[in-house]
Order: C-alpha cells, then sequence, then structure tokens
DNA sequence: TATTGTTATACTCTATAACTATA
DNA sequence: TATAGTTATAGAGTATAACAATA
C-alpha cells in the first residue's frame, strides 16, 4: 500500500511508519490552500455525521456561536464574521429561528436591520454542540500540542482579518 | 460599522483599526474547523474564478499537481492524498484526460489499477496554473511572514497525515 | 442612491451505493 | 472475498441576481 515506483519498492527501511506513505506535494509544497480543503473536508464531515441527529449542519453551529458572543449582531455582520455572502446566512437564522434557538429583532433605530440574539434553549443546545465539536478536534490535540494549536489558530484569524474579512460585499 | 453593543460603542480609542471591527468569537475560540472553512471559501472561490477561463477547478490543479508529483499514482491513493473519496477523483481525472493533461495506463501488474500521469501539455498548463494559486496566496504573504507560512503548512501536513491521511475506505 | 434582508435559482463539491473487472 | 475504478444519484454549501423595505 502506498508504493507506486520502482525507487521506492527498493527502499527496505522506512524512517518511520507514516513517512512512507506520503506523497511528494510538488508544486503544492508552497501552497496551503489544498491544505485547508483536505483537512476541512475530513473535520466537517464528521462533525455533520455527529450533528445529523439534532437537525443541524456545521454552518448553523458557528452562526449560534458567533451570535451568542455577540448579542444584537446583524445578519450582513455574521456574513462577514462566517465568512459567506449574506444570502446564506438566511437560511442559517431561519433554521436556528425554527429550532427557537435564536431570535430576530427589527433594530429599532435602523428598521432594515435585525438584531439577532439566542435564546436560553439556544445556548443550551449551543453548550451540547460545543461538546461535540470539541469532540471531533480531538484528534487535533494528539497530532499538535496546546500550544502549537494556539499558533494555528492565531495564525489563522490573522490572516482572516486581514485578507478576507472586509472582502464581502 | 462594526459596531452593535453599547459596550463597544462607549471604548473611544480603538487600538488598532482592525481589531475594533473583529467580533468575539466565543465558543469558537477553542475550535479551528470554522477557522480553516471561512479561510478556505475565500481562496477557493478565488482561485476558480481565475482559473475559469481554462475550464478547470481548483480540485483538477491539486489533482494534476499530485500525479505530476507522483508519476504512476493510483487512483485510490491519490483520493487518499486529496483528502476525498476515489468516487470524486474520477471526474477529476476525466477532465484532466480530456483535456489532454493526464493519461490513464492500466498497470500491466494489478489490471485493475490505473497508473496515471502528466503529459508534457499538462506539465505545461500546470507551471500556468501554478503562477495563478501563488498569485491567489499572495494576500497570505503579506499576513504572515515566510517562517510563519512554513510553520503553518508544517503543522497543517501533520495534521494531516496523522488524523486524516488513513480514513478513506 | 445605498443598504438590509429576502427569494429564487443554479452551480460546485463531495459522498453513498451499486456495479464491473480484476485479484 | 476484497480491491480499483466507474456510474448514477443525492445532498450540503455557496454564490448570483433581482427584489422590497428602509435609510
Amino acid at each position: 500500500m502506498g508504493v507506486r515506483t520502482q525507487a521506492v519498492k527498493t527502499a527496505p527501511a522506512e524512517t518511520t511508519a507514516l513517512a512512507a506513505d506520503v506523497s511528494d506535494l510538488g508544486v503544492l509544497q508552497g501552497l496551503i490552500g489544498f491544505r485547508l480543503r483536505r483537512i476541512q473536508n475530513h473535520l466537517s464531515r464528521t462533525f455533520a455525521e455527529r450533528l445529523i441527529d439534532r437537525g443541524v449542519r456545521p454552518g448553523s453551529f458557528s452562526a449560534l456561536a458567533l451570535v451568542a458572543a455577540n448579542p444584537g449582531i446583524s445578519q450582513t455582520e455574521l456574513s462577514r464574521d462566517l465568512g459567506s455572502d449574506k444570502a446564506s446566512v438566511v437560511s442559517l437564522i431561519d433554521e436556528l429561528e425554527g429550532h427557537g434557538w435564536a431570535t430576530r429583532q427589527r433594530s429599532t433605530s435602523d428598521r432594515r436591520r435585525h438584531a439577532l440574539h439566542v435564546t436560553p434553549a439556544g445556548k443550551k443546545v449551543l453548550r451540547e454542540m460545543t461538546a461535540i465539536a470539541l469532540e471531533t478536534e480531538a484528534p487535533l490535540h494528539e497530532a499538535l500540542s496546546e500550544a502549537e494549536l494556539s499558533v494555528l489558530s492565531e495564525m489563522l484569524d490573522r490572516v482572516y482579518n486581514r485578507c478576507f474579512a472586509y472582502d464581502i460585499d
């Protein structure tokens, strides 16, 4: 398994059990986009599987968490924080509101805006979903130390906030 | 813009121009899945836009790059490296083969396997697409130093190889 | 005129399951 | 029995464009 070239096949000893089966990344070596995707692909799929009983999607969890942490946030602001389009947020909030986990309140100062809030029931389910999210990311804690995970998070936040947070129309 | 709570509004001085508009991540603070997604979302969308003239998708680029770096790789092995299902690889290779950029060669030792190879035309277009990919990721180089990008890549590879590279059936 | 939220629509990505040919 | 590749299909996630209400 994993052996495809004569050159590799003739190498009798493997430096580590893992390294031998890892493909050369070629020009992808200098890029991080594909690295983000292949990890995120696994994580979101696993998370979605574990969340399916509750009728929620990973995106709804992120939305609920952000509304809980930023009470009164608008949908457009939320779309910026989620890194997606404002139209996508509509169905997310529809879902949360349908479960009775979040509310839309028409802003009195600017009647175009919906101020979003999380209900007590929403806070309860958020705690449960957070536990599932942590469980899903548990494997990361075996590959990376806590210090490394902090560094990783900080770097990803810096990238997002400096590069993309203001791209959304 | 970005100000939504009275507490924030009463803070007159902003530490930095950016920090003031960044939402509290709440329980997402301890998670990295959503951080990966929102960055990857932007990157892949931009990359796809710039690639559309050539009739390629981001996934095809990754596949082409991996086949170029690992001549003779099988489709199942490729699916593992891409972090996706073997069925997804079929259409990727169909696309590359349709353009004349890659070939499927039935393995003589195991006639079930397709040994994948990149054609000279494929190598040429790979160089062009690599330039577009680098251009797409250029903003990352403003947010992170080269040393930090190396650390980031290494950490992401460690996560993938230790956690997910063997999950694929 | 510009912005918030909405709807309708379509497209991309990916997975699942069932199939074939080979082993 | 198990594996490599294929096909058909369905679902999740997201974007675009056009629209109504409000600023």
